[in-house]
DNA sequence: GTATATTGTTAGACTCATCTAACATAATTG
DNA sequence: CAATTATGTTAGATGAGTCTAACAATATAC
């Protein structure tokens, strides 16, 4: 059984793998915000107990076995996310923190619990998927708002990016997953993006926030 | 801010002290399951940070600060059983494993929204009362099962001994908080009694079932 | 294609929480 | 009250997870 610490690592390792599933030790440590000799100290341990494969020099993989085990704690961490908020009344900027915590949290009735509570969620609050219980997740092929062409009408899907300022950035307009927005132009100068959307008949979303904010095409 | 072990010693300090709030190293070191020496060295530490006071060869004993700190992951403990149970549907004898781990959650805002959809209950599953946000614990002054003389009408309202074994003895009898218990006789010889409640119109129970069996007396 | 910059590794040290072996003090008991 | 037993302490070691300083390999850039 991996240590919380390991667990951690894990995480990272999963969010952090390229399309061909490599993760640099460089960028491990930046996003486990310790030094590359702990990182490399740490990936002989993982390695030695089976989560993934490490050769010198060379960026490291999650084994199959890691990779489910990482998908499990992500989907503990999601499914807490959703607990919070559905069944509990948090908002969605106040609950990765605490799902942080109790993603480590061994027992699995708890978890089965908050699933069948819930009706057996497939997304997080942020429109995240949440891995099931064999530790597989869907791919779901969301469009970036920044590439979504003026007069088109999308539904706001889920979030690239799902920090607290962000997320308080996105109540203080009223945005929230679902919500049908109106592309009404674009401004070639800035990739700016002017939308309408419920009461709000012209806001305008910069390029940095259209980047993070993942929709699908309304059909028509 | 005390680490998981430094909490898991404080607690177990609260729940050893006896009247003069005094704890020996050896049963420390047994109730944590870990060598003398290792309490020995622990207890500095917990010094150091002003949880107790210790001296060699003494006894140790919480400080004010170590008691309301022990009592308030008490309360995170017995707010998250109560939690499990009234809102969770699990049952009494599943929840002490889980809220051993969920009692060292940093996160305020999650037990004041558990305590707030229960309506601030004083108890817990098993008939523990649960300290206030001060950290203060209401003292119970129940009577055992094992001291009451027959004829006498009582409701049971905790338990002495929560195990999981203990509430699965209990469950298999139909025996839950706030059964009325008609005490029908006691044998002279090994202190049993015999009950009858619901349609249990006569249960015998040993004296070590009694002592556990935490009652108050039906006003009539 | 060498020089420089970036990335990764090794060596050695530190803290925390634990252990065993050996020793010291306190309590109990004949 | 002396001997024995129970309880507590010291010393020194260990593994996990971290660090800094120094070094090595790879990648990038002129």
């Amino acid at each position: 059984m991996a240590s919380q610490t390991e667990e951690n690592y894990l995480k990272s390792l999963f969010n952090l793998a390229n399309p061909h599933g490599e993760v640099n030790i460089s960028d491990l440590a930046n996003q486990m915000q310790v030094s590359m000799p702990t990182v490399n100290s740490m990936v002989k341990t993982l390695q030695k107990s089976g989560w993934l494969i490490y050769e010198k020099y060379k960026p490291v993989t999650l084994t199959a076995k890691g990779q489910k085990e990482a998908a499990l704690i992500i989907r503990k961490h999601r499914l807490t996310e959703m607990f919070l908020v559905n069944k509990m009344g948090f908002g969605w900027e106040e609950v990765h923190e605490i799902a942080e915590q109790i993603e480590h949290i061994h027992a699995p009735k708890l978890f089965e619990r908050m699933d069948e509570m819930m009706g057996y969620p497939t997304i997080d609050p942020h429109g995240s998927p949440i891995p099931d219980k064999q530790g597989r997740m869907q791919e779901i092929n969301y469009l970036s708002l920044s590439k979504i062409k003026p007069l088109q009408t999308v539904i706001l899907a889920a979030l690239a990016n799902s920090s607290t300022e962000f997320l308080e950035f996105l109540n203080s307009r009223n945005l929230s997953l679902g919500t049908e927005l109106h592309v009404l132009s674009k401004e070639a100068y800035d990739q700016s993006i002017v939308v309408s959307y419920l009461n709000h008949p012209g806001e305008t979303l910069s390029e940095k926030v259209c980047e993070k904010l993942l929709v699908r095409i309304l059909d028509v």
